[in-house]
DNA sequence: AATATAAATGAATGAACATTCATTTATATT
DNA sequence: AATATAAATGAATGTTCATTCATTTATATT
């Protein structure tokens, strides 16, 4: 039999998110998308079933990326202060280094798919993340919360200068804004300033 | 001559938020719009100029609406933690009787029509943040940053919680999440914990 | 009451859409 | 070398889309 050339569905992941990003869920087409990948419109029903099939398989290769990255050198024993820098310093090194992926993770989350979508996350990471604070807040490193608000406090401020820093510019819309080091650290030590007890 | 039905146009913004929020960009068609909204399709036409127009236009309204919302007894001379408290109640008050508004202004964010839409935010709005922050670092009230930390740290943690109290579920996606005051109060503390110097 | 004007309409138009299907092609197995 | 099998395709199908247009309707002005 004929054997499948990966990198046709490789290609037709790629040129997707791309296009999501570029041109929004109105903008994505499967003949736009069949013709910019190279392959047949058909060749795409091949790998996946439908339309609404390819957009959330699309979510669960990028979010598995994305936490593979993030988790990378982290263990839910460490200290706080040190598993929360190693995730956000993580996280903020994939999302500029796939400011598409990024872009779109966001994107899938405030839209209907959604919903099909976040049945799909990886119980393992929520249970790292659960036995992380778990420890800290035993050890006393962390203010005990709600596992929404420790959440909120700790990455939503990330998320926010990651948006700005894929955008280019800041607040008013008309400064630069680049999302460096430095800025990195100073909100960092902020946060964990409202987080330790 | 004929006169303007403002209940028409009324009805149509309405609806077309309730769909996009309902549907995505992808589920916004102009028809189906018309039918729902108890028009002719051309009648949309009078009022806006084709469906992108309508799209910005939606934007537009329902951002000066909650900016209105958000500056309700603020002043810019307010001490800082005062200032703070008022912006936060009063946006996740906003955000919470508009639900369909709230989610309708995410969706814009992560789309290409934003980049139409953030030129047309109120400078008057921008202004009197600027001058709020830059009033309370030079009280001392508030740690030396740039607006973009500032506002990532202020306000970006209750946009997630708003998120999370939207979709009424936490973390996990298993148990119930609300915002209620207890959890809104808990929050406000540590961020002002965390950018006071 | 007559007129002028813009609102409002339903039907029509052509383009773009997701999906399918009969056919061809490449390869692993025999 | 022959066969079986699934990948890959281009063209075709029927639907839905945004937008327009000729016509009708309501009202402010005369």
């Amino acid at each position: 039999m004929r054997v499948r050339d990966e990198n046709k569905e490789l290609s037709i992941r790629e040129r997707a998110v791309e296009m999501l990003v570029a041109e929004g869920f109105d903008g994505l087409s499967m003949q736009k998308l069949a013709k910019v990948a190279g392959v047949s419109p058909a060749t795409i029903y091949i790998y996946f079933k439908d339309r609404d099939d390819l957009i959330i398989q699309l979510w669960v290769g990028e979010m598995k990326r994305m936490m593979h990255a993030t988790l990378e050198g982290f263990d839910p024993n460490m200290s706080f202060e040190e598993g929360l820098k190693v995730q956000w310093l993580n996280r903020a090194k994939f999302y500029i280094e796939n400011p598409a992926t990024a872009h779109f993770m966001e994107q899938i989350k405030y839209s209907p798919y959604y919903e099909k979508c976040r049945g799909k996350i990886d119980k393992k990471f929520l249970n790292a993340m659960g036995e992380f604070v778990h420890n800290a807040i035993k050890r006393k490193e962390l203010v005990k919360l709600p596992l929404e608000i420790y959440w909120a406090i700790a990455f939503a401020p990330l998320y926010q200068l990651v948006k700005l820093h894929m955008s280019g510019r800041g607040m008013s819309g008309l400064e630069k804004f680049e999302l460096d080091e430095k800025t990195m650290n100073q909100t960092l030590k902020l946060v964990i300033k409202a987080l330790r007890p």
